[in-house]
DNA sequence: GTCTATAATATGATAGAC
DNA sequence: GTCTATCATATTATAGAC
């Protein structure tokens, strides 16, 4: 197929996005403009507009696809059926996940207030249904006796937020590695709901 | 002392400070315009430049003004000697800050990223000088056998991004008091340190 | 598929009247 | 102390040439 000079539709689309992924998460969406996302890209601000029908939608199918990738990650984790097992496998993946791309899921908690309504209702379902996995394991724990939590919505909103945390701080060939940051978080995440870390 | 009318210059400032905190708690410091704070106000946007040189100086201010205040309230906390009254005192006071400031809270976690340089650096910091109170208390438990720590510094990231996330979901008059929310946070800061929760 | 040019609007900040 | 008017600039998004 005969193709003309400078045109790259194949790869261009997604270096739109990728652009606006890191500059999102650097200055924030309010703060970047598409001028500055296209002069990453290497084009004129015009021609984004072939890759996106407006900025709003460049954002939340950033957040959209970040959200979905998480469900469907998370999905294809193998767990064990015994709370304590499901919850290691949780902080596990949840701290990997996490660490592997901090721009999206700094963008995934930073620009809630930036979605239109409809988006923001949309990425909210996701996010809660995220929230509802570990909810579920928490529970389970709490009647068989494997831990002990007053509230389950709660120590999941705390656990959550302890585990997210970490990207605020860890950068890659610092002090800790890795395999050794995720075992600690893992052993206060099973310690913080009662359960021994054996 | 005569005042022309219209004249407020004793309440004018500080509700400019009031409105730019709602406002950018909201929406975020690039995206309210100086014209939103005037309107909120009740000014014209021109009149705004009596009380504050520029847009940016009123984010750095009121972050200062934010971290100067978590810095003395917490120095004029009451705590005992023993690192798990300490942590204990820690856990609760930090629950109530934060809960009693929810829009102070979120500006000074998520706008870090539009202050310029050196207003970066002093916001930061005092962010360190506080988590430095943490850190000794968990160093001083480590030492004496009260907690069980792998990396104080790792621990103290975690305890204060989980406490921090009650501002995430917690509602006035929600399922769950502020006294229960303090009591339950509280519970799970002292296990995660392998410290006992009598 | 990308560019240049531009429309329509919003922005931060200042000057000068009252 | 506040207002109106304005400057200089930046913004999102679109139209039409190539």
């Amino acid at each position: 197929m005969a193709r003309k000079t400078g045109s790259r539709s194949e790869t261009t689309g997604p270096r739109v996005r990728e652009a606006a992924l890191r500059l999102f998460a650097r200055h924030g969406y309010a703060a970047v403009s598409m001028r500055q996302i296209a002069a990453e890209v290497g084009v004129q601000a015009g021609a984004l507009y072939l890759y996106t029908p407006d900025k709003q939608s460049l954002l939340y199918e950033l957040m959209h696809a970040h959200m979905e990738e998480l469900l469907s990650a998370w999905a294809g984790v193998p767990k064990g059926t015994d709370p304590r097992a499901r919850l290691d496998a949780f902080a596990r993946f949840h701290i990997r996940f996490h660490l592997d791309r901090p721009e999206a899921v700094f963008i995934a908690y930073m620009e809630l207030r930036n979605l239109e309504p409809g988006n923001f209702a949309a990425i909210e379902a996701l996010r809660h249904r995220y929230e509802d996995e570990l909810e579920a394991i928490l529970r389970a724990g709490q009647e068989d006796g494997s831990f002990a939590v007053p509230d389950t919505r709660l120590a999941t909103m705390a656990l959550i937020a302890m585990l997210t945390g970490v990207t605020n701080w860890y950068r890659e060939g610092g002090r800790l590695g890795r395999a050794e940051v995720e075992q600690i978080y893992r052993d206060m995440a099973l310690k913080a709901v009662g359960a021994n870390t054996a």
